[in-house]
DNA sequence: ATCATAACGCTTTTT
DNA sequence: GCGTTATGAT
C-alpha cells in the first residue's frame, strides 16, 4: 500500500478517536468498527449504552472513515498535514482536521437503532440529541414494535390491512381469544385461552400462517392441535376484520411484508446503511428475521447483547440468535466488553462464579478496578416476615448512616413476594415504590376512554365498540349487541355498520332508536375529531358520551377516583401533544398503544424500590437485596430438573447480583407461605455457587446436597435434616354428612338426589339431580347451608 | 341489570 | 391466600 494512503488512514483514525477519549480499548474498537457485521458482547455494567451512542455519533460525523481503506476524493498531503498538526496539539486546526477525516458521513435517517423498551429508545434519543443536537432526532431510535408500526403504517395495504390499523394489547387479545373459543363451541377446559394464545404465538413465531399451521396440525395426530388450528384461523380473521394487530402481529406482518414484497424490502435495505440491535440476546425468531431482512443489503449490522443476561426465553426469545451470529455472518467481528464500571469485585466475582456453571454461553469474564468492596451478606430468616423485617432493618440502619432510601432496591423472583416486604416497610414508615405492570392504562375508566378514541378512528374495531356501546348505560342490552354482532358476522361487515343501519334489520327493531342515538353521537364525535385539537376532542367526548356525568352522579370514593383518572388522562394528552408536537389522534393512539411503561412516573421519589429481577434488568443500585433465594423459588420449582430452564434461572441470578454497585444482601426464609401453603426450602444452589471468599454466611448454615434430575447427583456437604421440603399438610376433609345417593332438600332447588361427589380443595363438588331444577353442580360447604338430608 | 358468590389458578412478561 | 373472573340469583 502506498505510504501516503497508509499514513492518511492511520492519522484519520487518530483524529476520530480523539472524539472518544473516555472509552477503553474495547469500547473504542466497538465504536470505530463501523463496517460489516459486528457482535458486541457487552457484559453487565460495561458501558454498553455509551458505546451505542458513540457509535452512532461516529457514523454521523465521520461515516465509515474509521473503518475503511478508502480516501476521500480530494485527499492530499496538505490535508494530512493539518490532521497531523491537530494531533500534535494545534487545537485551532481541530475543525478543519475533523472535516478531512470524514468519509461519507451518514445521514441520520439512514441509521436504525432498535431496542426493546421505550425507555431504552428514549434514553438513546435523548443522549444522542444532547451530544449532537437536533440532527440526531432523525435517527430511527425505536423499539422493535414502534419500528414495525412505522413500517406498516406506510405499507400495510400491501398485506390488505388498512393503513390505519389499530393495535390490540394483551388484555384485548385475551378477550378476543375467549370469545373466539366460545364462538367455535370449543370446550374452554380443553382449550384454555392462555394455552391457545401460547400455541398461536409459537406458530406465528415460526412464521406459520393459519393455513400453514392447519396443514401441520392435519398431519399430526393430535386432535387438540386441529382445534388450535381452527382457533388460530378464527382469531386471525377476527383481528384482520377489525383492522387490528396484536403486538406479535406487528412483528409477524413486518417480516411478511419485508420477505414477500421485494419493493418494500429494497426500499428499507437501501434506506438503512447501518442497523443496530440492542439486547440481541432477547430477540425472538421474528425479531431475528426482521433484523436480518433490514440488514440484508449492506450487511452493516451491529448487534449488542449479553448471552449471560438472556432471561426471556419463556417469551420466545432465543439465545441461539446471539450464539450463532458468527455462523450467520462469516466475516463477523466480535468485541467483548468485559470491564465492569458498576460493581466492586466481591460482587462481580460472585456473579462470575455463579454464571460459570452455565454451559450454553459464549464465555466472558467481567473485571473491575473498583477494588474489593464489601463481601456479600447471606441472611437466613425464619419465615418471610422475618426476612422482610431483616431487610427493613438493614435499610433503616443504612439510612441512619446517611444513605438515601432510593439507593436501595429489593429484588425478588415473583411479584407475590412483594406483599410481605411492602408491609414490613409500611410498618416502619417507608412507602416503597413497587414496580409492577402499569396500572394506569389498565384501569377500566382509562380503557373506556381509550376505547372511544379507538372506535372514532377505526369504527371497525368491534372489540372496543362492544366495550363502550353501553358504558355509560344506554339501555343497549347484551342481547341486542349479540344479535347485532351475529348480523354483522353473517353479512361480513363490522358491527358498527350494522348498528348504523339498525332500522334495516327487523331483529333490531326494538333497540333501533337507542342504537341510532349512539351512532349519531359517535358520528358527531368523528366530525368533531376532524376539526379540533385532541384535548378539545377529549372534553367533547367526556361530555357527549355522558361518561363524566356518570362518574359525577355517583358519589362513591371509587368513582371520584375514576374521575380523577379520567382527568389525568387529559393531562397526559396535553403532555403528549406538547412533547411530541403531534396533535393527531392516530399519533396519540400509536404512542399509547406501545408506551405501556408509565412506571417511571414517580421514579424520582426518594424511596426504596421493590421489583422482580426481570424488571431490574438494565438498572443499578448502590445496595441491593435479593429476597427469597431458595430452592423452589429461585430457582423456581418448575426449573428444577430442566437444564435449559435452570440455566435461564442462573442467568436471572446473574442479572440480580450484577445490579448491585456496592453492597449486596442475599436473604432466604426457612419457611414460607407459597400459594396459601407453608413450605420449607433449602438455600438456593446459586448461593452455593458463589465462591465462599465473597460471601459471609451464618455459622449455622451448612451446605446442602443437590440432586439434579437431568444429570448425576451432585454431592455436597450434607444439610441439616429438617430442611427437607415437607409434604403439604393433608387436606382437611369437610365432615359433612352427605354421600352419593342421598336424597336432599335444597331451599331453592327443592328435592333431589346426590349423583356424584368430587373432592376439591378441601371441599366437595357435588352433582345433584333435582326433580324440578335439573342437574346442578354445587360446592358442598356452601350448599350445605341451604340443604338438608331427607 | 346488578350484585353476590363460587371457582380457578398461580413464575418471570421489555411490546 | 388472594385477586380475578364466570355464573347465577334477586
Amino acid at each position: 500500500m502506498d505510504l501516503f494512503l497508509q499514513n492518511y488512514i492511520k492519522t484519520r483514525r487518530e483524529v476520530i478517536a480523539r472524539n472518544f477519549p473516555h472509552l477503553n480499548d474495547q469500547q473504542a474498537q466497538a465504536v470505530l468498527a463501523t463496517e460489516g457485521p459486528l457482535l458486541i458482547l457487552a457484559g453487565a455494567g460495561s458501558g454498553k449504552t455509551t458505546v451505542l451512542i458513540n457509535r452512532v455519533a461516529n457514523l454521523l460525523k465521520y461515516g465509515r472513515a474509521s473503518d475503511s481503506d478508502e480516501l476521500p476524493p480530494n485527499a492530499d498531503e496538505n490535508k494530512l498535514a493539518v490532521m497531523r498538526a491537530y494531533l500534535d496539539g494545534d487545537d485551532a486546526k481541530k475543525c478543519e482536521a475533523e472535516t478531512y477525516a470524514e468519509l461519507d458521513p451518514v445521514e441520520p435517517w439512514r441509521i436504525i437503532a432498535i431496542t426493546f423498551t421505550n425507555k431504552a429508545a428514549g434514553e438513546l434519543k435523548e443522549r444522542l440529541s444532547r451530544m449532537l443536537g437536533t440532527a440526531a432526532e432523525d435517527v430511527w431510535a425505536r423499539t422493535f414494535h414502534s419500528a414495525c408500526v412505522r413500517i406498516l403504517r406506510r405499507d400495510a395495504d400491501k398485506l390488505n390491512y388498512p393503513k390505519s390499523f389499530t393495535i390490540y394489547d394483551e388484555q384485548d387479545r385475551v378477550a378476543i381469544m375467549k370469545r373466539t373459543i366460545k364462538e367455535l363451541n370449543l370446550d374452554d377446559k380443553t382449550y384454555p385461552a392462555k394455552w391457545a394464545l401460547n400455541v398461536l404465538d409459537h406458530a406465528r413465531n415460526e412464521l406459520l400462517s393459519p393455513e400453514d399451521f392447519a396443514a401441520r396440525a392435519e398431519k399430526a395426530i393430535d386432535y387438540r392441535m386441529k382445534g388450535a388450528a381452527d382457533i388460530y384461523r378464527a382469531y386471525a380473521a377476527k383481528l384482520f376484520d377489525a383492522g387490528a394487530m396484536d403486538f406479535d402481529d406487528l412483528l409477524y406482518n413486518t417480516v411478511r411484508l419485508l420477505r414477500d414484497h421485494e419493493d418494500v424490502r429494497d426500499y428499507y435495505q437501501r434506506l438503512f446503511k447501518y442497523v443496530l440491535i440492542d439486547e440481541y440476546q432477547d430477540t425472538n425468531n421474528l425479531q431475528y428475521l426482521m433484523a436480518t431482512l433490514l440488514a440484508g443489503g449492506r450487511k452493516n449490522i451491529c448487534v449488542v447483547g449479553d448471552d449471560d443476561q438472556s432471561i426471556y426465553a419463556f417469551r420466545g426469545a432465543t439465545i441461539e440468535n446471539i450464539l450463532s451470529f458468527e455462523d450467520q455472518y462469516k466475516n463477523a467481528r466480535v468485541i467483548r466488553l468485559e470491564q465492569n464500571y458498576r460493581s466492586t469485585s466481591h460482587i462481580l466475582d460472585a456473579a462470575n462464579g455463579v454464571i460459570a456453571n452455565n454451559v450454553s454461553r459464549k464465555g466472558k469474564k467481567l473485571w473491575t478496578d473498583k477494588g474489593e468492596g464489601d463481601r456479600i451478606t447471606l441472611y437466613i430468616a425464619k419465615n418471610e416476615d422475618d426476612e422482610a423485617q431483616y431487610i427493613v432493618r438493614q435499610v433503616l440502619q443504612a439510612v441512619q448512616q446517611g444513605d438515601n432510601l432510593r439507593d436501595h432496591a429489593v429484588l425478588y423472583r415473583m411479584n407475590a413476594q412483594s406483599r410481605s416486604l411492602e408491609q414490613a416497610f409500611l410498618r416502619n414508615g417507608i412507602r416503597p415504590r413497587i414496580v409492577k405492570g402499569n396500572p394506569f392504562f389498565e384501569r377500566a375508566e382509562i380503557k373506556d376512554m381509550m376505547a372511544y378514541f379507538f372506535v372514532l378512528l377505526n369504527p371497525a374495531d368491534d372489540l372496543r365498540l362492544q366495550r363502550i356501546i353501553n358504558v355509560p348505560s344506554r339501555s343497549i342490552g347484551e342481547k341486542t349487541v349479540d344479535t347485532a354482532a351475529a348480523l354483522a358476522a353473517r353479512n361480513g361487515v363490522p358491527l358498527f355498520t350494522v348498528i348504523s343501519h339498525a332500522e334495516m334489520f327487523p331483529e333490531l327493531a326494538r333497540s333501533a332508536e337507542k342504537l341510532k342515538c349512539f351512532v349519531d353521537m359517535m358520528d358527531g364525535l368523528m366530525k368533531t375529531a376532524e376539526s379540533v385539537s385532541l384535548e378539545e376532542l377529549y372534553d367533547e367526548m367526556l361530555d357527549k358520551t355522558a361518561y363524566a356525568r356518570m362518574l359525577e352522579e355517583k358519589h362513591t370514593d371509587e368513582d371520584l377516583n375514576r374521575l380523577e383518572n379520567v382527568k389525568e388522562l387529559k393531562s397526559f394528552i396535553a403532555t403528549h401533544a406538547a412533547t411530541t408536537g403531534d396533535n393527531t389522534l392516530a399519533g396519540f393512539l400509536d404512542e399509547v398503544s406501545l408506551y405501556t411503561d408509565l412506571q417511571n412516573m414517580d421514579a424520582d421519589e426518594n424511596t426504596v424500590t421493590l421489583m422482580t429481577v426481570h424488571s431490574a434488568k438494565g438498572l443499578e443500585f448502590p445496595t441491593v437485596f435479593i429476597a427469597g433465594m431458595e430452592e423452589g423459588l429461585f430457582p423456581s420449582l418448575q426449573a428444577i430438573g430442566e437444564s435449559a430452564q435452570m440455566e435461564e434461572e442462573r442467568r436471572l441470578a446473574y442479572v440480580a447480583i450484577t445490579r448491585a454497585k456496592e453492597k449486596l444482601y442475599i436473604t432466604c426464609a426457612r419457611q414460607r407461605m407459597v400459594f396459601g401453603q407453608t413450605a420449607s426450602h433449602r438455600v438456593s444452589r446459586f448461593v452455593d455457587e458463589i465462591p465462599p471468599e465473597h460471601i459471609d454466611r451464618p455459622y449455622t448454615d451448612l451446605k446442602p446436597t443437590y440432586f439434579d434430575f437431568d444429570g448425576a447427583p451432585k454431592p455436597r456437604t450434607p444439610w441439616p435434616p429438617q430442611e427437607k421440603t415437607i409434604a403439604p399438610p393433608a387436606k382437611k376433609e369437610v365432615r359433612l354428612d352427605f354421600a352419593v345417593g342421598d336424597r336432599v332438600r335444597h331451599s331453592a332447588f327443592k328435592e333431589g338426589r346426590i349423583m356424584k361427589m368430587t373432592p376439591m380443595g378441601g371441599d366437595f363438588l357435588v352433582e345433584i339431580e333435582f326433580e324440578g331444577a335439573g342437574i346442578k353442580r354445587l360446592m358442598l360447604k356452601a350448599a350445605s347451608r341451604y340443604m338438608e338430608k331427607i
